[in-house]
RNA sequence: GGCUCGGUAGUUCAGUUGGUUAGAACGCCGGCCUGUCACGCCGGAGGUCGAGGGUUCAAGUCCCUUCCGAGUCGCCA
């Protein structure tokens, strides 16, 4: 094995071109492929830039040749050479005219044969390439993802600080809070039996830092939330953390949509318009059955109830006399994509929101089937498609229920995955949207009672102040979300600087004043002297990466991601820890998860 | 916790109504090869069909249990 002494990278790989020729360059990196054709032989060097091909002959000195001839994907080497134009130019990579005809050849590392080729689009399974994470991190591709979210979090702190932003770090050893998320908890050795919460954000000491005159506050920050996973949800996350004193809504969103401008453009060269769209919740919820609409094609929902309210059919009109409601997408021109079959699979998707079942009406070559008519007078039937106006070509889409929710969760989900299935949505195409006035409360079956939407120090719109304690259901809250294609990218609210009204929220919830003490106390004594009107935004970093990358999961833009159980393949954790360590701590253990069989 | 889909050479997958010795491609190993670039040609090795149990003359295939993964509902202030 050779060593690198004396030997000093000039070049990296994929950055050469046609007017180096002539050059003498040094490169360092793994092989990806090597050629053998007998008295030549052809290596394709690859750094984090690209590659280069490396080519030896009979003129190269026999000892380098024979080295050459042992190399094996993934070994790393040191060559020194002479790039020159290459005599036949087949290949389309940036550095596919030149080659470097090697002079010097080290030989730094062997490897064994990768469990996955090292290459672009592996189509490598998800475990594998997690328990091989540092393999699969050297494909370009998660290459490029990597880098992606560097230049994002750079620019962030660039523009925030150009804004007048100081970054600054808040604990990860803090207290645990009450609403929201499960905690990790983390025990104290000094103190047995106390235990700390990993935060599930900065958000209180980020208001607390206005409080102390700050003014503006930025934070690439880490935070842990103990629950289950999803593509778009891992137990540790990083937002891009802001706050602002003396600001209102529109101050903010006026900030970030500088920011994303930025960001876009820089690392896209995508060009955004602004300002972004703004919509109220309600007319999100309305129109879209979502509040995170995917505003990249239409299908929008069309309320039903009053037309179907008094027929005879008691699937239509039992949920308006419930309470609830009735109504439609138009999936409009693609009947013919929807046959039979796939309505019925899209029945069995509606059931996963609770809907009872899915009505239709396709219009097909001038003829109208559906599943509803015969049930329905002539009038009524007509009215529907008229609500909808449906042409030739469309498919209606019905759903309805006692329970509104379930109407409009039912049907946002359904548009969504109508355009899925359609293949109608282009991740390159970036549809921004405020969503604005959402409640304040939601009513949590679980607890009986009604919790913070956002978190109990959201301020309530000017107008519902009075609505806090008196009509929770109505309240709406300085709460914005920023959308991007239907992912929720961040969300923020103007917070209550008043400390009556922060009482009068806690009360709303339900604590009792010492409740609220012993919780926020510190807040509470805080705001009592002297807090500035303040408000704040936080991304979630990782699924703004995720969309910039064009990638399906927050995993690929992550480094080190856990898996579905909150596992880590690769270093196997969590993990069992010496008894000795849970003695130092007080910990006993009461319940161990069975051993699993090997997989 | 629920639902759906999946687990077969190193990898990605195929495997019929249950029926001979479980296949392909890529990768890997050996040999040949002077312009390849997904090099080519010849040869070779490689399998606890996730695990356990059951039905059967016979199970990769059917049944039960379980583990693992993905998606999703619940959950995520």
């Amino acid at each position: 094995m050779d060593n690198l002494q004396h030997f000093h990278r000039t070049n990296y790989c994929g950055t050469l071109r046609m007017e180096d020729v002539g050059k003498t360059v040094s490169l360092c990196g793994w092989v990806q492929r090597q050629r053998d054709l007998g008295g030549l032989i052809f290596v394709d060097l690859r750094d984090r830039t690209g590659l280069i091909q490396l080519s030896f002959d009979d003129g190269t000195d026999k000892a380098i040749f024979e080295k050459a001839s042992s190399l094996r994907s993934e070994y790393v080497i040191a060559a020194t050479g002479l790039v020159r134009e290459r005599e036949s130019k087949t290949n389309k990579i940036p550095t596919g005219d030149i080659e470097v005809y090697v002079t010097e050849l080290r030989l730094l590392a062997k490897a064994e044969t990768p469990p996955f080729e090292i290459v672009e689009n592996s189509n490598a399974n998800d475990m594998l390439r997690l328990k091989y994470r540092y393999l699969d991190l050297r494909r370009p591709d998660m290459q490029h993802a990597i880098a992606t979210r560097h230049r994002v979090t750079k620019i962030a702190r660039d523009y925030f600080d150009e804004q007048g932003f100081l970054e600054i770090e808040t604990p990860m050893l803090t207290k645990s809070t009450p609403e929201g998320a499960r905690d990790y908890l983390v025990p104290s050795r000094v103190h047995p039996g106390k235990f700390y919460a990993l935060p599930q954000s900065p958000q209180q000491y980020k208001q607390l830092l206005m409080l102390s005159g700050f003014d503006r506050y930025m934070q690439i920050a880490r935070c842990f939330r103990d629950e289950d996973l999803r593509a778009d949800r891992q137990p540790e996350f990083t937002q891009i953390d802001l706050e602002m004193s003396f600001v209102n809504e529109d101050d903010v969103m006026t900030i970030q949509e500088g920011f994303l401008k930025r960001v876009f453009h820089e690392v896209l060269n995508v060009e955004v318009q602004t300002p972004f769209l703004r919509m109220p919740w309600r007319e999100a919820m309305d129109r879209f059955g979502s509040d995170k609409p995917d505003l990249r094609f239409g299908f929008e929902i069309q309320n039903i109830s009053d037309l179907v309210q008094n027929s005879g059919f008691k699937v239509f009109a039992e949920p308006v006399a419930n309470g609830g409601s009735v109504r439609l997408i138009n999936v409009n021109g693609h009947a013919a994509d929807f046959p039979r079959k796939k309505i019925d699979k899209l029945a069995e998707f509606v059931k996963t929101y609770k809907a009872k079942g899915l009505a239709w009406a396709r219009l097909h070559n001038g003829e109208v089937t559906s599943s509803y008519q015969k049930f329905l007078t002539d009038e009524e039937n007509r009215a529907i498609l008229e609500c909808a106006n449906a042409q030739d070509g469309d498919l209606i889409l019905i759903v309805g229920d006692a329970k509104d929710e379930v109407v409009f969760a039912s049907l946002g989900a359904l548009r969504c995955e109508c355009a899925k299935q359609l293949g109608i949505l282009d991740p390159m195409d970036f549809k921004f949207l405020w969503v604005t006035e959402f409640p304040m409360f939601e009513y949590s079956e679980e607890e009986n009672r009604y919790v913070a939407m956002h978190h109990p120090f959201t301020a309530p719109m000017d107008e519902d102040i009075d609505k806090l304690e008196t009509d929770k259901k109505n309240c709406r809250a300085k709460a914005y979300d920023i959308v991007l294609n239907g992912t929720e990218l961040g969300g923020g609210s103007i917070r209550i600087s008043v400390p009556e009204t922060q009482e009068a929220m806690f009360r709303a919830l339900g604590f009792t004043d010492e409740d609220a003490m012993e919780r926020f106390g510190h807040l509470i004594n805080a705001f009592k002297f002297g807090a500035p009107p303040h408000g704040g935004l936080a991304y979630g970093l990782d699924r703004l990466c995720m969309l910039m990358a064009g990638a399906d999961s927050i995993r690929d833009v992550i480094a080190f991601p856990k898996v579905q159980n909150a596992s880590e393949p690769m270093t196997n954790c969590p993990d069992v820890v010496e008894q000795k360590q849970l003695d130092d701590l007080s910990i006993a253990i009461t319940k161990l998860e069975q051993e699993p069989s090997e997989a």
